[in-house]
RNA sequence: GGUCAUAUAGCUCAGCGGUAGAGCACUACGUUGACAUCGUAGGGGUCACAGGUUCGAUCCCUGUUGUGACCACCA
């Protein structure tokens, strides 16, 4: 390319970007010889395969890709894994829209039909996403990917499950849990959002039994009555003193309930008395447990409908809703229901549905969380493993200290199957293979076509949790282990990083990372959450496509600030892409005055005022950034780039070259010039790298070692004279005019300052 | 109800125990070697409020209020 292809144009991003990233690839890759000591590692946290990536991804990438490059460049071994996450429920939703508009209902595949409908759609998901993030510039060695349900992880996770459930680990039972009544499927409470709804409070009498009393219990959810199993009232309740222990009757059953005393009554709520219907309601479960009551479902299995023996016939196979309309209506011409009250509580939403969780006993898989839990609150306590910024280890510790089993088994179709087979008789056979599987069943005296398979898959985020060592296990990926930083937001602190640090701190003895690096949310300018509902989502390749990517870049490492949720506005990036147009002026610039861009730092004489300035700004800035980097200081970073190159470097000295016109002096313009390029190619790389090659085809990033430069402070402290000066003598000129005496007196008078800028050039 | 944040210029945000900062927006001027996707200069702030510590507080402490998030409750 010719040198003059830059001075005649503008800065356009379109005309190079790609083209830039495509001749960088090679570079990407880890280098092949060990340095045990100097690595550097992130793991990418696995986007879902759901779709396309927005602000909030081109976040994380861009921080993550601005550590790589950072230490990359510096020499340091180097590895971004990069990879998908199967994402089982959010998967199987978006596969089955997908399905739904090419006419075909998922319901109506088989099992083997859907998989490979959804392995279609991962195809061409992950094709999109990885364009996407190499528009970005994301420098990920993109060979070495890997999918959650890629051979060899789901391999990992098969033989991480059958060791956990060997070690007694994993274990299945009889439990409430949060059941999905649309997707028919157990979830995590994690994904639950509570909302708050109008409501009401039914105030209903059950008969005491063998008298003509009542005992008025309140309820939200009156249709449950029939598994209840007790009334609890507070020991201290006066008006319920003389009925405790005694007997209610449930209405329209025959069936009688002991009246108890539990903490859980609270004698300002409701009526005093609330009836304990433990398989409906997790903290009645709790008291059940404690008075030892047993629990009874009333619902059928998919959790719609009232059905059971001990509802009265006229409710039996009514669904939830209706029921508690019928029953209400009974209620009232009965004159059991003897009071309405209209209240506001929240109600339980499955994030992902979008319906109403009910509590459901069914026997699921659990992770006992609560054993391995402690070893991950321990590394952090030690700090082995570093929260940025500090506060977060405060929310990992409340939630980890309080920790319940993991539910990891989901009823659908997409993901990792449990491993376990079940003989006739009802015993579990968990082993590694099927051939396994049956030798085990011969033991036992089944047959093999008695086995039957489970068919519940594991929750996504069990395999995520293997992420950091399934990924870092082969003997290349060693040297990495454990990886150096995670880049995440806090939303998945409970999901994803508790997760990852309990299993791999079981399975590895070792911990995953070293560094967590929490950054912030991506909010509208109006600082709303961005989403799809509201509309106000923005495009990252809309963003890129307009600005480039680098604008899109530098806007998001200007405004990660720790601590605080980014508000993002497209002015934001039109600011950012000005900048970079600065850059690339000045570029423009220092081409026409045939400065050669490429002669040795030793060859170049220093010693002028000028350059001994320049210099020691060049020197603060990179170190600068040397210091925000170990301090995740991304905001500092584009910060510094500013004042570097614009109030130092354009504004001072490159108009002092315009004075001084001297050759030394301009080839320092030049070097220091491609040393901010360099600097800040981890920032901004397209233009950083199509710069430095029009300039003086090099490729070389490494920015050049300053540790044994000794500069003048003296000399460094005239310019800053100098420049204060200059300030000043303007600030008169524009205050009492170009001709006023105060301007040509300040303008003369170099008493103040003894020191022209002629002087300080010719001491060059 | 609990916890953690947060409150600085019109807006978005840095910052610091000692004269208050940036970008955007605004005003004026400017196209005299790159840059109007720009330059130069300017206006604009009781640093939420009330106490306390201190020679001195926007900064540290306590409380109040506002805002946000998370967790819990959810009869």
């Amino acid at each position: 390319m010719e040198i003059s292809d830059i001075i005649s144009t503008r800065y356009d991003p379109k005309s190079f970007e790609k083209e830039v990233y495509e001749s960088s690839l090679d570079s990407f890759l880890p280098k092949p010889e060990k340095n045990l000591d100097n690595y550097f590692s992130i793991l990418m946290p696995p986007p879902n395969v759901t779709g396309n990536l927005h602000l909030g991804h081109a976040l994380t990438y861009t921080l993550q890709d601005i550590l790589v490059r950072y230490h990359r460049q510096r020499g340091v071994d180097t590895f971004w894994q990069p990879g998908l996450d199967h994402a089982g429920i959010s998967t199987q939703l978006v596969v089955e829209k997908w399905l739904e508009k090419q006419g075909i209902k998922a319901s109506d595949l088989s099992y083997d039909e859907f998989i490979a409908k959804v392995w279609e759609w991962k195809a061409s998901s992950a094709t999109s996403i990885i364009t996407q993030q190499k528009a970005l510039g994301c420098s990920a060695p993109w060979k070495y990917s890997r999918f959650t349900m890629d051979e060899g992880f789901s391999k990992s996770v098969i033989d991480a499950f059958v060791q956990l459930y060997k070690d007694g680990l994993i274990y299945k039972a009889e439990r409430l849990v949060n059941w999905d009544t649309k997707l028919e499927t157990a979830i995590s409470d994690l994904e639950i959002k509570n909302v708050e709804e109008a409501g009401s409070l039914w105030y209903i009498n059950y008969k005491i039994s063998d008298s003509d009393e009542f005992i008025t219990v309140a309820t939200t959810r009156p249709e449950t009555m029939f598994g209840d199993v007790a009334l609890a009232v507070n020991k201290n309740d006066e008006r319920f003193k003389k009925l405790i222990g005694k007997y209610a009757v449930i209405p329209y059953t025959d069936r009688k309930i002991p009246i108890i005393t539990d903490e859980h009554a609270d004698m300002d709520k409701g009526s005093g008395c609330v009836k304990i219907t433990p398989a409906h309601d997790f903290n009645d479960f709790e008291v059940g447990k404690r008075h030892n009551l047993g629990f009874i479902s009333v619902l059928d299995k998919h959790g719609h409908m009232l059905n059971d023996e001990l509802v009265p016939e006229f409710l039996r196979g009514v669904y939830l809703k209706k029921a508690r309309k019928i029953l209400l209506e009974h209620l009232t011409n009965d004159k059991l229901l003897i009071k309405t009250e209209n209240i506001k509580h929240f109600v339980p939403y499955g994030e992902k549905s979008g319906t109403v969780i009910e509590p459901l006993i069914t026997k699921q898989w659990f992770l006992d969380a609560p054993t391995l839990a402690g070893k991950a609150i321990e590394v952090v306590e030690s700090g082995k493993v570093k929260f940025y910024p500090d506060k977060w280890k405060n929310t990992f510790f409340d939630w980890m200290k309080n920790i319940q089993p993991w539910c990891i088994s989901r009823q659908i179709r997409w993901g990792h199957r449990i491993p376990a087979w079940y003989t006739p008789s009802g015993e579990i056979i968990v082993e590694k293979t099927e051939e396994e599987a049956i030798q085990k069943a011969k033991m036992l005296n089944v047959a093999p076509k008695d086995l039957r398979r489970e068919t519940d898959v594991l929750d996504t985020w069990f395999s995520s949790g293997l992420w950091p060592f399934e990924t870092m296990n082969s003997e290349f990926m060693k040297r990495f282990f454990p990886t150096t930083t995670l880049v995440t937001g806090f939303d998945i602190i409970f999901f994803w990083i508790a997760r990852m640090m309990m299993l791999t701190l079981y399975f590895t003895k070792n911990i995953p990372f070293k560094d967590i690096y929490i950054h912030a949310l991506v909010r509208d300018d109006k600082g709303q959450k961005m989403s799809k509902s509201k509309g106000n989502v923005i495009d990252p390749l809309e963003l890129m496509n307009e600005f480039g990517a680098d604008a899109l870049r530098y806007t998001l490492t200007f405004l990660s600030v720790p601590g605080r949720d980014i508000k993002f506005g497209r002015d934001n990036v039109k600011i950012s892409r000005n900048f970079i147009t600065k850059i690339w002026n000045a570029g423009r610039f220092l081409q026409t005055q045939g400065i050669k861009f490429d002669v040795p730092f030793n060859q170049l004489n220093t010693d002028g005022k000028i350059s001994q300035w320049i210099l020691s700004k060049l020197i603060e800035f990179k170190n600068g950034i040397e210091n925000d980097i170990k301090e995740y200081r991304f905001d500092y970073i584009a910060h510094r780039m500013q004042v570097f190159l614009r109030d130092q470097f354009c504004d001072f000295f490159i108009e002092a070259v315009k004075i001084q016109n001297d050759e030394n002096t301009k080839n320092i313009a030049g070097f220091v010039y491609k040393e901010f390029l360099k600097l800040s190619n981890p920032v901004i790389p397209f233009v950083t790298e199509h710069l430095l090659d029009l300039l003086s085809h090099n490729t070389d990033l490494r920015p050049t070692d300053f540790s044994t430069l000794k500069i003048n402070e003296t000399d460094v402290k005239d310019v800053e004279d100098l420049v204060a000066w200059v300030h000043e003598v303007r600030g008169i000129k524009h205050a009492e005019g170009a001709n006023s005496e105060k301007y040509v007196k300040s303008k003369n008078d170099t008493s103040k300052l003894n020191k022209s800028l002629k002087e300080l050039f010719s001491l060059a």
